[in-house]
DNA sequence: TCCACGTCAG
DNA sequence: CTGACGTGGA
């Protein structure tokens, strides 16, 4: 990175937006997986070829793994709300259907997921202080505390590192099971619009090991967010 | 039990068949998951009423549960091909989407799947000797070894031997990645028909730890078994 | 709340 | 192959 690149840091304009085509999605996805193909009235043994991997099939699969977008995705709006992550896998707008943190190391984070599961996740609204993936090796389910330190050397960190040296824009989704007040307060998820990694550093997790974090900040000229209100208490 | 019914052991018919009713569908359940909702231009803050479960609510979310049926379903044919687990889900096949065994202690074991990832089972195709549920407490995937002994008070486990003792019909699919010669060739899952569970017992699994087991009969009068042929190595 | 023979991209 | 802030039913 050149001096005048690290002036750049300082614009508040996401870069690099758009550099990547979305993905052109299977005509509804989600009717592949539904497809029930009805039994052949008397099928005999049914003679499978001996499988061999032709080149071409590895080579189209690796092209069609070539997806991922940078930045906003057409069609979708600051606000819009997903009833599922697999709804928000298909538009492209979070291509991961259990990690917080989509993206590949070339490019960085494409999107991250805020969903309240991490104990040390601070939502601020327009500044969030997010943890990093793993950390968590002897936990059956996700959900569960830290074991083991969190390292930078973890893919989804790194991807993360990436977007903060690049100051690349990166897609931030509320999931409703947070209890920050920035949640959405109907199920599911909503896209709350594009942020960049300010910072981030390894800091003692609650539970004494450690974790990254991540200083994540909204970019100004978007929609306001949304204020979960509560009752008061009566 | 009385002594007729232990007579009526001997007898192959499946009983109780179709004895509940087939949950309504939701109108494509996933066109529900897809669902995006388009943010309000300029949203407020979302004031949110406190939350307060109705008696109401949760009576019709306890109806709601009564769910899942024994034996054939309706519009499901004996070799159909379904590609994903959520698929098979919506229509009341197997009505887990992780899960092997589905079911509940009343009404027994509803369908299992066959998806060759316990090491301790056997496919002979109208026998099946099938590995029960647990054991895996310290796997961080469910596809790993045996760690710990498995018990007939795990819910799955129980399902399948009331399923025994009331000789009900089981339904059975196979997934794709079992390396049985009875599994389908193509990705996915197929229905393979209605079985009973003969019999049921403890043994040391291949790790060493307890393994639930049960032998699965195939119910005869139904379409015969797809079988798998690999081509010969040349 | 808990469990569970998933699912997909890297 | 491995990891990951899921998902639904009991």
């Amino acid at each position: 990175m050149t001096d005048i690149d690290m002036d750049i840091l300082e614009d508040v304009k996401p870069r690099n937006l758009q550099i990547l085509p979305l993905r052109k999605l299977e005509s509804n996805r989600d009717e592949l997986d539904n497809l029930e193909v009805k039994a052949e009235p008397e099928a005999g043994p049914t003679r499978i070829k001996k499988r061999r991997r032709s080149k071409d099939e590895s080579v189209s699969k690796r092209r069609a793994k070539i997806d991922g977008r940078i930045g906003e995705i057409s069609g979708i709006a600051v606000g819009d709300h997903f009833l599922s992550r697999k709804a928000m896998s298909q538009r492209g707008l979070h291509n991961k259907l259990v990690a917080g943190i989509a993206g590949n190391k070339e490019h960085g984070a494409l999107s991250i997921v805020v969903s309240g599961k991490y104990e040390d996740d601070v939502d601020q609204g327009n500044v969030i202080y997010y943890t990093g993936a793993g950390g968590q090796k002897n936990a059956y389910r996700q959900a569960g505390p830290q074991t083991v330190d969190q390292t930078f050397d973890n893919h989804s960190n790194a991807c993360l590192q990436v977007s903060q040296v690049n100051r690349t824009a990166v897609r931030v989704i509320r999931g409703h099971d947070s209890n920050s007040k920035y949640a959405p307060g109907d199920k599911g998820f909503r896209y709350d619009g594009l942020y960049w990694v300010d910072d981030s550093w390894l800091e003692d997790g609650k539970h004494g090991f450690k974790v990254c974090k991540f200083k994540l900040k909204r970019f100004p000229g978007q929609p306001p967010l949304k204020v979960r209100e509560y009752a008061t208490p009566s």
